[in-house]
DNA sequence: CCGCACTGGTTCAGTGAACGAACCAAATGA
DNA sequence: TCATTTGGTTCGTTCACTGAACCAGTGCGG
């Protein structure tokens, strides 16, 4: 079974969801789908997760439609996609990282922003640009590295690296 | 250790709040508390969770300031109340909750809807006011009971029978 | 003042999931 | 043809979750 774990008899949509994407990486996995990874290889170097952890996971979301599995852009091997419903989970993602953010902030500054595309102003808790009051679909949302991401302690592999210049939601990631 | 699984090296804020609130059963718990589950012995009863896993969540939750322990109201035991740092967790609840609604509705209807306490009007999956545009704070959000949770197969413990009827956010149950 | 029930735990054996290293196979491409 | 890239699977060890039983402090009735 894809979801070993479940909530059985709770009759409550957040117990369905976390049926979904509460397991452990689940999130992260989403997370950086949303930050434009697609490759296997990607999330695993990005995220130190155990191979066979990872398959599961992404064979997981793949069944439950929040993952696409396509053939690769570049000829080899597959790209994982977000589906819609994938996509939709971006609120989960946003405030799960901002409470983060508010409550255990790094002595090197806030790690990342996530800004409305043509204002340039910060989102808010709830996803709202502070600049012209809308709320922002994640298609809109530039992701823009803070000075947390920067020093020497920062990860150096080729995920990271590419993550640490500002980029547009749900755009591939060009591993450089 | 209160954290027994970490996700070390990960410069990530998301990161950060799972290692709070990632683990199996801890947002089902802040959830309740949230609904106004203070008591042991009703996170027991509504959760159907094994009492030393969910000791050690709660232990967890208030060893990172997400919950308090206070002598309870009624002279017997304790009450777990959310601390600001706790209440700060509703956005997450809530877009965790709207997803499921959204995409694993059940076929009695709605299982819960969320009111702006003034206006009775519903939350977007972003929490604003979809009468007003606010942005709603947990304080003024009633929880409304949708026909899913009123049919023949709905829990019937204790907890699950108050929370049947609708209720502000926050505010200790009276269990009957 | 004694004993009982309520509340909030702890302990423990059995089970299942995560971990990390090694191995494997299909497909490109030199 | 053979090496490399990619995306896995296998497997032994470790660790967490489960469910049942046991335990201790506190109020309260008698």
């Amino acid at each position: 079974m894809a979801l070993p774990r479940e909530y059985t008899g709770q009759n409550c949509s957040a117990a369905r969801a976390l049926e979904v994407v509460g397991e452990r990486w689940t999130l992260l996995i989403v997370r950086d789908a949303l930050y434009g990874v697609r490759r296997f290889t990607d999330f695993q170097a990005h995220l130190d997760i155990p191979r066979a952890v990872l398959a599961d996971r992404l064979g997981a979301l793949v069944e439950s439609g929040v993952l696409e599995r396509v053939r690769g852009a570049t000829g080899r091997g597959h790209d994982y996609v977000l589906t819609d419903k994938g996509i939709e989970l971006w609120p989960i993602v946003r405030s799960l990282s901002m409470w983060g953010e508010q409550f255990y902030p790094s002595d090197k500054g806030v790690h990342r922003f996530y800004t409305h595309t043509g204002c340039d102003a910060e989102l808010d808790v709830n996803g709202r640009c502070t600049k012209c009051g809308q709320s922002v679909p994640a298609a809109d949302v530039t992701v823009v590295p803070g000075p947390a991401l920067r020093g020497q302690n920062a990860r150096t592999d080729p995920v990271s690296r590419a993550l640490a210049a500002p980029h547009r939601l749900l755009e591939p990631l060009t591993i450089g």
